[in-house]
DNA sequence: ACATTTAACTTTTAAAATGCAAGTTAAATT
DNA sequence: AATTTAACTTGCATTTTAAAAGTTAAATGT
């Protein structure tokens, strides 16, 4: 996506504004997901070759990075940067919105509570954990 | 967007998950917008079309509102339901984001100031002044 | 060693969404 | 009475998405 106005918030949207990007975004952050099979397997099913089209954006935006995995060379880890890892109070109040707002979704129940009870700590524990997934 | 999933996140995208929904809430929540042809003359010039079909679907999921304007019959008063003034958190936070990742944008630094300082006075005062447009 | 499976994609093609320009209707203004 | 404004709708070309099948290299099983 082409940069459409110096707003802020469009400028967000033009990295992760469509359907898909934040799911995988979710995957890395809450789901220990790593590879690309592991990112095709989410509950919504996304299409191979969108898949593959959103990880080159994300990383071409610097979202996310890729690297080839030791053990075996057939397989790629894909790792949140710093930017990426920074979506996380994104993510947590779209948790919080649904929570309110959509409560037959699977709220984890704890995460909100802290959100609301210590979000700064909670905050800094998550992100300190995907600074550290080597 | 039909439901894709269970997921929180999942949910919030089925909503706004698009280019087009959440600058609209922007303009809504943070511009004073209220009328068709203000909300079509943002800076980044969306479409009559997808103007329209983005009011109609924010409208049918509950995030916006509209109704007739008291003084010129041929306006429509589009507003945000509890619902839409409920994604200023995560509109906040794609600020902070952009903030930090992309301070070329226009940065609205007080209230940037303002969320790390004192963020749950802000989104109360912001909230309260949300509910009060009449 | 050979066959099968797995991982990460790419390609093809149909369907859907988007973007642009022009047109419509009712109400307000000149 | 004629023009302008507000809120749309319509038609059509272009772009994006989705679903399915195919490809390649590396690993695993026999």
């Amino acid at each position: 996506m082409t940069k459409r106005s110096d707003c802020p918030i469009s400028n967000v949207l033009d990295h992760v504004g469509d359907k898909w990007s934040l799911l995988i975004i979710r995957d890395l952050m809450f789901f220990g997901k790593h590879s690309y099979s592991e990112l095709q397997n989410s509950d919504e099913k996304m299409a191979t070759n969108i898949l593959s089209s959103r990880l080159e954006k994300l990383e071409k935006e610097g979202l996310i990075y890729k690297q080839k995995d030791k053990q075996d060379k057939r397989k790629k880890v894909y790792r949140l940067t710093e930017a990426g890892i920074d979506m996380l109070p994104i993510m947590l109040e779209m948790i919080v919105w649904s929570a309110k707002h959509a409560p037959e979704t699977n709220i984890p129940n704890q995460l909100v509570s802290r959100v609301h009870t210590d979000r700064a700590g909670l905050i800094q524990e998550l992100t300190e954990q995907l600074h550290q997934q080597p």
